[in-house]
DNA sequence: GTCTATACGTGGATAGAC
DNA sequence: GTCTATCCACGTATAGAC
């Protein structure tokens, strides 16, 4: 039962750290960020409210350790869903409904999502770290359509990043419009209409070029 | 130089009431939502820390009456500038540049938006208000989606409301995005593309139909 | 390393003087 | 109506006992 050495309720500092941060999360989705007080977040882990400062030097670390270990994982899961021979037509719609699975699935995230990235848009000290997803999340999705186009033989009518940024867009704008009106329906239907706009963004290649091959 | 007959610094506490919510807007723009206390609102209005509670019964009052006020007023501006000539093609750029304008004219008011509706969001009293605001720009888009359509001799070929909701959400995505990146350019584009995505719902009517008439 | 006790500031709200 | 002084709960952070 007991998978440490330690003597009594022990354990490292390493792993209060990732105790600390799951408690941190679970307060923030029940009650928002604000309410988040170190206090709050050592009682949800079962610690004394003095554990917090020899885990993280103050309330902004914390933070800074949440952003920076990823809070969603937008989309990654569904790509692999994609077949080599799936139509770019249902590629997306399949893409898009697979996010909303996952926003359904557990739906205060995403409030707490947009809580967390306006309050370090606020700190001077995490400004960066939205900025610094955001862009990874764009050039994985650019990534991802770069393969999408060569393994169904066709092309990218704008730059990768640009279709990358407006997928981005509209995900986060229909999650974000759909926290405030709460229609399900709604929202799903918005994913819908934009996976077949994306869609007619990739053109199938001529078949005398891939002949060249 | 007196406009007011009271005595002395007198005046209704419904000037009151105005004064503390501008103050309070130009407090979040500045620090934040969270940081807007009564104290640094009053302070900020050159009230005494008083006057707040005989204006409003509580904080939860101003946050509401700020919400009902309406923060923006999407799009509404730039509808009027559509000419009855104006192509559907140019009409959403012009329409999404226009959005944008404002935005940059004052970037801070974004952000509070989207903190005070997640602040409204956590909160039992106000959770409605977002929901309002949101079903009320809907309709004031697909509204005006009407008369351009009709203006035109256009139909448009998704429900007016799922195409004005699309709208809503991409605008607001690319926002979102943008206030984590930072950068105008990418944001700009991004509007621009959607500009012309959503110009394809819009679809000349046939002649044989206009003969109708 | 671990936890208790405490310091110190600030929050919203109110009582009561003017 | 207007404002001062104050209450009390709660926030972060630290000092120091164990």
């Amino acid at each position: 039962m007991d998978d440490e050495t330690k003597p009594k309720g022990q354990m490292s500092a390493e792993v209060r750290r990732e105790l600390l941060m799951t408690a941190a999360l679970e307060v923030m989705k029940r009650e928002g960020v604000a309410a988040a007080s170190t206090r709050a977040i050592c009682e949800e882990a079962g610690m004394p409210h003095g554990a917090f400062h020899y885990c993280f030097g103050s309330k902004r670390e914390l933070f800074a350790a949440i952003l920076r270990n990823g809070l969603d994982v937008p989309l990654e899961k569904s790509w692999i869903l994609l077949s080599p021979s799936t139509h770019p037509e249902d590629a997306f719609r399949i893409l898009l409904r697979g996010y909303w699975d996952d926003v359904v699935a557990d739906p205060r995230r995403e409030l707490v999502l947009s809580e967390l990235t306006n309050h370090a848009l606020r700190d001077d000290a995490l400004r960066g770290l939205p900025a610094w997803e955001s862009g990874l999340y764009r050039e994985r999705i650019a990534k991802h359509l770069s393969e999408l186009a060569e393994r169904t033989g066709s092309e990218v009518l704008i730059p990768h990043t640009d279709l990358a940024e407006m997928i981005l867009s509209a995900i986060l704008g229909a999650t974000t419009s759909w926290l405030s009106h709460g229609e399900d329906e709604t929202a799903r239907r918005t994913l819908d209409h934009f996976a077949g706009v994306f869609a007619r963004f990739i053109h199938p290649r001529e078949a005398t070029v891939a002949a060249d091959l």
